[in-house]
DNA sequence: CGCCAGGGCCATA
DNA sequence: TATGGCCATGGC
């Protein structure tokens, strides 16, 4: 089965996910970081906690004991503390301006991205794409776990793996984003919590195998 | 109760 | 390259 089609079936069966789920690409960015190994609804609990104060300005200037109890809900809040800071120390080159972010190349964003303390492939390509719309496909646990489940020979290298959704997949930022969505959509709140797949979109290419992670 | 969630870092072999 | 320990909260 091929991976277009396969995104058409998702998106037949689950409809558009409007994603990334923030107000802004500085928001975007902070969930990015407190969602690591993390359940989004408590990400939304730390993201609530910042009231309307959600900017650059705001976190760069609070004391990192007081970012870590607004953002404590979400876990790891001592680290994830510092990876914000961390974080909007490198929004701050491109003027808290996304779209001058958006000027630079997607290769050199990236490497700066990998270079900061705390973020890592997932973290970095969430960014690229969701926050600075780059032609980048997002690879999660939850897309290894349902490729692997579909039969697909998923590859251990995070970089591979990646390669073979860019490679024959259109070049579209928007297609990488619904996609990428769809597969959380599909494992996170659908194929996890009902494991006989009586309604699955991948029906009967889908074999239901639990022993895939 | 235990399990684990939209990872990443670090030490070790 | 590939495991394993660690980080921490909250929903189920």
């Amino acid at each position: 089965m091929e991976l277009h089609t396969l995104y058409r079936l998702l998106f037949r069966h689950y409809g558009p996910q409007h994603w990334w789920p923030a107000e802004s690409p500085y928001e975007m960015m902070v969930g990015a970081i407190l969602t690591q190994n993390t359940a989004w609804a408590n990400v939304k609990k730390a993201i609530a906690n910042f009231g309307e104060k959600l900017t650059p300005a705001f976190v760069t200037e609070i004391s990192d004991g007081e970012l870590e109890e607004i953002i404590r809900p979400s876990g790891f809040f001592r680290q994830k503390a510092a990876r914000l800071k961390t974080l909007t120390g490198w929004y701050a080159r491109y003027r808290y301006d996304i779209e001058t972010a958006r000027a630079q190349g997607t290769d050199t964003l990236r490497m700066e991205l990998l270079a900061l303390k705390g973020v890592g492939r997932e973290t970095a390509d969430s960014i690229l794409l969701y926050a600075l719309q780059k032609p980048v496909f997002v690879i999660d646990a939850y897309t290894r776990r349902v490729f692997a489940r579909l039969g697909f020979a998923v590859p251990s290298e995070y970089e591979v793996f990646r390669r073979f959704f860019e490679e024959n997949l259109p070049r579209d930022p928007a297609l990488y984003n619904e996609y990428h969505a769809l597969i959380v959509r599909h494992a996170a709140t659908v194929c996890r919590k009902r494991p006989d797949c009586a309604d699955c979109p991948f029906a009967p290419s889908c074999p239901g195998a639990r022993n895939d992670d």
